[in-house]
DNA sequence: CATCGTTGTGTACGGTCGTACGCATGGCTT
DNA sequence: AAGCCATGCGTACGACCGTACACAACGATG
């Protein structure tokens, strides 16, 4: 036998110079997440997913939860990226209330694979502190896309409202109505002011 | 001395006789949810949270998951329970958007650990299919809830608001105005045929 | 009171995990 | 060209997990 029968012989370089590895294992770790959830996330998964060995895990980064924080930044950045882009065609209120619509129905750059990775931001954010400060920065970011468009208190209720609705939209398995959520935005968006207030 | 040395003196009885053992594996489970996430909930930490030895878990339930889903599934009927009570007092359209604002500021009977085990509940569903039927009944139940007061599609302007409302109160760290929250609360619940549509 | 069947549990096993670290490796200096 | 040192990785260790199962402990039965 010509080839050494202890192991394949060495099917990728064993010393491979990449300078963005870093960068690659984020982005698997963001997969990883969206697939397994941040509590199946492990090392060994990222690794096979980034085809990196398991020693650059902790040799990149100080360990999971240091790896798992930086996915999850880079994502809700991402994710604020989208969200900017999705409303910057936006000049009247309908416009904004359509806008809204298209993105409670999916029709927008995030998939149902983006919002999970959100979701689980989130519950890590509520048990982790350090994670706050990524749940907050990503919130103000987008409140401040709808203040673009509407005054404070609505931009907060737009905001929860969108929140909301995508939540039961994932969550749900039945399809919804489009009309009926434009109607539910556009009641949103309607200030008080010009109505009758009581 | 006279003690045996090799072990404490049994501090409780072999074999203790509690019929309703079960229901406090289960609640304990919800607490340990509740502090530790799904995925932080191993046999062992409930066991010792329900002061039970770790035998019990698998004789009275098939798995971990089973556990799981059980507890999840007892908690979305109380909080079912808690929604309905919260708004049983009231009458008006007023009282309705008073009683969701308290609700959204934690004025009810959830606080902030039932929230989070909620969300745990969705996250959870998310992958797995067995789940989603105790969302979708606490959904439909929600739901169904405010449809005593108002139309379908109101109803799902409100429940999604609450929905995001309540969790950005929840992830935020700053306080946030109860005013606000009415005003926005206010316009979900007007209809529209009463106003201007365009 | 002796026996037996049932109910419940202590314990151990196989597996996976995060992480550390000795050591191979290859580019750079001389 | 030859040696060296920083860079990067294979591997192993201790911990913890879910789960199964032999067996101890009891109440019922005669």
């Amino acid at each position: 036998m010509t080839a050494e029968p202890t192991a394949e012989p060495l099917d990728r370089p064993v010393r491979r110079h990449d300078p963005d590895r870093r960068q690659r294992i984020v982005e698997a770790a963001i997969g990883v997440i969206a697939e397994h959830g941040v509590a199946g996330t492990t090392h060994r998964l990222v690794a096979a997913a980034a085809d990196v060995p398991l020693g650059s895990m902790t040799y990149h980064f100080t360990g999971l939860d240091d790896l798992l924080a930086q996915a999850l930044t880079v994502h809700a950045e991402r994710m604020a990226v989208k969200y900017q882009a999705h409303f910057a065609h936006v000049r009247t209120t309908e416009d904004l209330v359509e806008a809204v619509t298209d993105l409670v129905h999916g029709h927008a750059g995030a998939d149902e694979r983006d919002w999970a990775v959100s979701y689980e931001l989130y519950l890590a954010a509520l048990r982790d502190p350090a994670l706050r400060t990524v749940t907050e920065t990503w919130m103000r970011r987008s409140r401040g896309v709808l203040e673009q468009f509407v005054d404070a208190a609505t931009a907060r209720g737009v905001d929860g409202l969108i929140e909301g609705l995508v939540m039961h939209e994932v969550l749900s398995t039945g399809p919804v109505s489009r009309t009926e959520t434009h109607e539910i935005i556009a009641r949103a968006v309607r200030p008080t002011t010009e109505g009758a207030a009581q």
